[in-house]
RNA sequence: GGGGGAGUGUCCCGAGUGGCAAAGGGGGCGGACUGUAAAUCCGCUGGCUACGCCUUCGUAGGUUCGAGUCCUACCUCCCCCA
């Protein structure tokens, strides 16, 4: 354990965001006179960033929290490329329209977290397409390509694993460390940056640029010492990796993944993790952590709540966060019918007389009729918290409940059949 | 260019003798126990108008009462030689 002067490797260090950096004491004098312009870059392969990518704007929140200058680069130019780090096979490529789209759609989580403008310490987004479609082949190869040794290349963890396991590894994917390269450079230059951050993946990419910063350095540019910083891979207590669920990812976007459903994800933490996500995923201070997480046995659960509304209210607002809050307290501790489930409307002549296995199918709690036929053979389907036993259950004007009826799908998934 | 090998249940890995809706894992989901946790145990993990029917083993044909399994061509990948 390193003691630091600044504030921002402290909070860091304190928070548990720190796996490795290139140079702590580089880092630490910079950011203690509040020069430290570092930058994160995204991939832009899907239309909303997950929870894997908050940890690194949570640390570029925690950058400009202490005084320093946060870049986000969206990796326009470089998903046309594609990032071979931590991936077994070649993705498939996206077009640049595909990417766009992307690209916008990301974009407006960062604003949650960070202060936009012209100021010394605002954030600006950049993107690398600005620059790398520019690029000329022969002089890229002659002024960044010579630069790099093959031998090197083939080294990196991105490449050798590829190739320790037989899979295909093509050349356009072998060049993205380059070009990842090179967007630190470009932006050292242009914007004066001086450091990356990233997932412990992403470490030798990052590294890669601040070799190509010192190489260029001595010959052609004028540019200052650059320095890598990398957060631990996340994983939960049990090893399983963050953020998947068996709908795929848990996506930062409202209209990908509700804010309710994004409170669940966080309520649901193990008890092994939860001071953990506490220090890397709330704003609360450290000592209000340190109280929650001296709770015990099912005291637990008051931790959990307040580690889903402080998260969800970071990225999906203070009200949507007490409102998931709500329809959950009400939902589980109540057994009280929250009308802000997923709710469907029918008329009441409809409902009634409708057979289970399609009032599920119909509120989308079953993807067919087999797996509602075998949830119900299993005890794991409810009308109004009653469990249904027959597949030929018929819902009748009994089930129908102020106008409404509660579908719920094991425990935690829950829709509402609404009459009208 | 020559020789050898591989592609299996649309989550992944992987058995597979001509009778196969296809072994076994992992993952996921449901149930029990709990605290909306973990661990553990049990069940499920192609579709349907459902004791029956339809669609699945790289693609397209063929042999056969019957093909994941045999034959032919093609596609993709890997290894060795040049």
């Amino acid at each position: 354990m390193q003691t630091f002067k600044s504030s921002f490797l402290q909070t860091l260090q304190e928070r548990g965001f720190i796996h490795q950096c290139s140079d702590f004491e580089g880092v630490d004098a910079l950011a203690l006179k509040g020069e430290l312009i570092a930058y994160v870059g995204y991939d832009c392969t899907a239309a909303s960033l997950h929870i894997g990518n908050l940890l690194s704007i949570m640390m570029l929140h925690h950058l400009q929290a202490s005084g320093n200058k946060p870049i986000t680069l969206m990796g326009g130019g470089t998903t046309r490329v594609g990032d071979p780090s931590g991936k077994d096979e070649t993705r498939k490529l996206l077009t640049v329209e595909q990417i766009n789209d992307n690209k916008n759609s990301i974009k407006q989580v960062f604003s949650k977290l960070l202060t936009f403008g012209d100021g010394k310490t605002d954030c600006i987004m950049l993107d690398n397409a600005d620059w790398l479609t520019k690029l000329n082949y022969i002089d890229m190869l002659r002024d960044i390509g010579r630069h790099f040794s093959v031998n090197r290349m083939l080294s990196m963890d991105s490449v050798k694993l590829r190739l320790e396991r037989d899979q295909e590894m093509s050349f356009i994917e072998f060049n993205y460390m380059i070009l990842q390269a090179y967007d630190f450079v470009e932006l050292a230059r242009n914007y004066g940056c001086n450091l990356q951050m990233g997932g412990s993946d992403q470490w030798g990419n990052i590294i890669n640029g601040v070799d190509l910063g010192r190489r260029m350095k001595n010959k052609e540019v004028e540019a200052h010492q650059l320095y890598a910083l990398t957060t631990p891979l996340l994983t939960t207590a049990s090893g399983a990796k963050m953020g998947k669920t068996a709908s795929g990812a848990v996506w930062l976007n409202a209209d990908m993944f509700s804010a309710y459903d994004y409170w669940q994800f966080w309520r649901n933490t193990e008890d092994a993790d939860v001071a953990r996500f506490l220090k890397l995923f709330t704003l609360l201070p450290m000592d209000e952590i340190a109280k929650l997480e001296a709770l015990q046995g099912a005291d637990i659960n008051n931790a959990k709540i307040r580690l889903a509304t402080e998260a969800t209210a970071l990225i999906h607002g203070t009200d949507a966060a007490n409102q998931a809050a709500d329809t959950a307290r009400k939902t589980f501790e109540q057994g009280i019918v929250a009308t802000n489930l997923p709710t469907f409307e029918y008329p009441r002549a409809e409902i009634i007389g409708m057979g289970v296995l399609d009032a599920f199918r119909i509120t989308q709690l079953c993807a067919s009729n087999g797996e509602a036929r075998r949830l119900i053979a299993g005890g794991g389907l409810s009308v109004n918290s009653v469990s249904v036993t027959s597949h030929t259950h018929i819902l009748s004007e009994t089930d129908i409940v102020e106008s409404f009826v509660k579908l719920s799908f094991g425990k935690k998934k829950n829709a509402l059949l609404k009459a009208i």
